[in-house]
DNA sequence: ATGAAAGCGCTAACAT
DNA sequence: ATGTTAGCGCTTTCAT
C-alpha cells in the first residue's frame, strides 16, 4: 500500500507538500500539484484515514446502541441515523445490545477508548450512573442519561392522549393497555400514565399488563395475547406498542371478535408493523426521520462545542387511522351521542 | 485525556513498561504492575485505539453495505451479522445505500483507506469491475462480485423449487411471480427461472411481473398489487418476496377472495414480514442467522488469509407453513387425485 | 512555495 | 525486568 512517503519520493517533493495538495491547504504551485497529482494516480494512492484520525483526534465515526435492529422501529430508526449521519459526513457504527448489559458498557468502552466520538444511547439495560462517568458527547434516545446529558423523545405523554382520545372516539370502556419492562428511566414510558388516566376520566376501564420480558420475539407476543384472550374475552379497547398490537389482533380475530366493530386496536411507533397488510392498525405514530435527525443534529453539536447542553422540547406524535378503530362516520355518530 | 506517558511518569516508570502490562506481553515485575495499574486506575486511563490502529494497520471494523436497514430482512441480517462479529471481536459500520450507487462507491474509498478491516457487501447497486480493482477483502452477500470474491447466498434455485412444490401441491394453475428489478448480479434471481420451470412443467400458467422500482415502500407494492389484481383477477396463485406478498394478501383479501381457499400465496425470505398477524405467510425462508455466520467467518478468513478463496455451496432453504396455502390435510387430499 | 522536523499515542525491538 | 528509541502515516509549524 502506497504511503505519502512514496507519492513524494515518486514526484520529487517533501511530504509536506503531498499533504497540502491533500488537504487543500497553504501554497502548492501549480505545476508541483500537477505533479503530485499524477504521482497518486499512479500509485493509486489512498491516504490512511486511521493515521489522520490520530493526528486529529477524530474519528467521525458516531456510535448507535440500541436494543436490536431487527426491531421495525429500530431498524427503521438506524436507518435514518446512519443516512443522516452520512449527509455531516460520519459514519455509524452499531451495537445491538439483544438485552446484554454487558454489550452497552464494552460500547461505552470504545467510546472512552476514542473509536468514536460520540454516542447515541438508544437501548435499555443499564444503569444510568455509568453515564455522568463518560467525559464524551453522548445523547440519549427516549432515554434519560442523567442531569448533563441531552435526550430526545417524542412527546410520549401526548401519545399516551391521543391513543385514549381516539378509543374513547370508539365508545370503548374495557381497556387493555400493554406496558413493557420498565428496567431504565425512559420518557417512552409516560405515555401509559396518560392513556390511563385519560380514559379513567371519561369513566373508562384500564388494566395495564406488564410484558414480563424485554426481547422483541414475535411468538412470545402471541403466547401473551393468547393469554389475554383466555382471561379478558370481553375486552372492547386494546394500546400496544405496533408489534404486540399486531399479535393481539391475529388472535381476537381467530376467536371471532369482529375488528374494529367489536373491539378497537391502537397500536404505538408507526413502524412497518403496523402498516403492513391485511389490516393497517390504527397507530400513534413517531416521527422517526425527525427523530433521527435531532439526534444527528445534538450529537454533533455536541463534538463540536462540549459545553453544548439543555434539553429540548419533545416531537410530536401523529395519529394514524388504519382498520383497527372505527371508519370516521361511525365514530363521528357516536361522538354525537349514539 | 491521560495518555500512556502519563500514567508511565505516574508510575515512575518507562512508556515500555506500561505498555507491557496493557498488552500482557513480555516481563514486568509484580509490583511494578501493580504501581502500574494504580496510576491507570487514578488516571482513569484508556488506550488510545487509533494509536493502536495505526500501529497494527487494523481497526477491526468490517463495514456492511446494504440496500436499507428499515427492510425487515435486512434488519433481521445486519443484527446477526452484527452478533457474529462482536463475538469474534469486531464492530459494524453499516451503510444504507438507497439505490444511490455514489453511497457504494464512498463506502468503497473508506475501505481502501484503511477505515475498515473488509466489507461484506449485500447492496445493488453499482458495476462490479470496480471491486476487482479493491486489493481488500471483500464478500458478497447475495451477491457475485467477480472471480476472486466470495459470495455466500442461499439456494435459491432450490428456492423456487420449494415453492413451486408447493404450489402445485395445492393445485394451482394460473400463478403470478413478481420478480424485482435485476440490475446486478444476483443468486436470488435464480428462484425465478426454476420456480416458473417446475410450474410449467406440471402444465400450470406462470406470468413473471416485474416490479418497476427497487426501493422497499410497502405502499408502492400496495399500488402494484392493486394494479395486478384489476389486470389478473382469475390468479388462484402468487410467489413474491414477503413484503410484496403481503401486499397482495392485502388486496386482494379486500376484493373478497378466500385466502387460502381460492388462492395461495407463497412469500420468500423469511423475514419478520411473513411472520406476523393475522395471515402468517406461507414463505420459503432464509436461513438468516446461518449466511450470517457464514458471512463474518468468510471476511474474517480473508483478514487473517487474503489468499483464501474458492466458493462454498449455498445455504438451505426451509418452507415455513403459514395461513396462505392450504393445510396440509386437504393438500394431501388433492395430491391422492382429488 | 517548499523541505525538514516534531509529534499524535501506541508497540516492539533493542539495549542494559 | 525495565528504560529508551524508532517507527506506524499523517499534519502542521518553522525555517528557508
Amino acid at each position: 500500500m502506497a504511503s505519502i512517503k512514496d507519492v513524494a519520493k515518486r514526484a520529487g517533493v517533501g511530504v509536506g507538500t503531498v499533504s497540502r495538495v491533500l488537504t487543500n491547504s497553504g501554497y502548492v504551485a501549480a505545476k508541483t500539484r500537477q505533479r503530485v497529482e499524477k504521482a497518486m494516480a499512479e500509485l493509486e494512492y489512498y491516504p490512511n484515514e486511521m493515521a489522520r484520525n490520530l493526528f486529529h483526534n477524530r474519528t467521525n465515526i458516531i456510535g448507535l446502541i440500541i436494543p436490536d435492529l431487527a426491531h421495525p422501529f429500530f431498524g427503521m430508526t438506524a436507518r435514518h441515523i446512519e443516512m443522516e449521519l452520512y449527509r455531516r459526513g460520519f459514519k455509524m457504527l452499531v451495537c445491538n445490545t439483544i438485552q446484554e448489559s454487558s454489550r452497552e458498557s464494552e460500547f461505552l468502552d470504545m467510546l472512552r477508548c476514542h473509536m468514536m466520538d460520540g454516542i447515541i444511547m438508544g437501548a435499555h439495560t443499564i444503569e444510568v450512573v455509568e453515564y455522568e462517568k463518560v467525559h464524551a458527547p453522548v445523547v440519549g434516545f427516549d432515554r434519560f442519561l442523567g442531569e448533563g446529558i441531552p435526550c430526545i423523545s417524542s412527546d410520549h405523554e401526548q401519545g399516551g392522549i391521543i391513543a385514549a382520545r381516539r378509543m374513547l372516539a370508539d365508545n370503548r370502556k374495557n381497556i387493555i393497555q400493554l406496558v413493557g419492562q420498565q428496567n431504565v428511566k425512559s420518557p417512552s414510558l409516560d405515555r401509559h400514565e396518560s392513556f390511563a388516566s385519560v380514559c379513567r376520566e371519561e369513566g373508562a376501564l384500564v388494566r395495564n399488563i406488564i410484558m414480563p420480558w424485554n426481547d422483541f420475539d414475535f411468538h412470545s407476543y402471541r403466547y401473551l395475547a393468547e393469554d389475554i384472550y383466555t382471561e379478558y374475552p370481553e375486552v372492547d379497547g386494546l394500546f400496544a406498542a405496533d408489534l404486540p398490537a399486531r399479535a393481539c389482533l391475529g388472535v381476537y380475530l381467530r376467536h371471532g371478535r369482529l375488528i374494529p366493530h367489536d373491539m378497537s386496536i391502537i397500536g404505538y411507533d408507526g413502524s412497518l408493523a403496523s402498516d403492513i397488510s391485511p389490516f393497517r392498525i390504527t397507530t400513534v405514530a413517531q416521527q422517526i426521520p425527525l427523530i433521527a435527525k435531532r439526534l444527528v443534529h445534538r450529537i454533533l453539536l455536541l463534538i463540536e462545542d462540549s459545553t453544548e447542553s439543555g434539553q429540548e422540547a419533545p416531537l410530536a406524535v401523529l395519529l394514524r387511522e388504519g382498520d383497527t378503530t372505527l371508519p370516521s362516520a361511525i365514530t363521528a355518530s357516536l361522538e354525537q351521542g349514539d
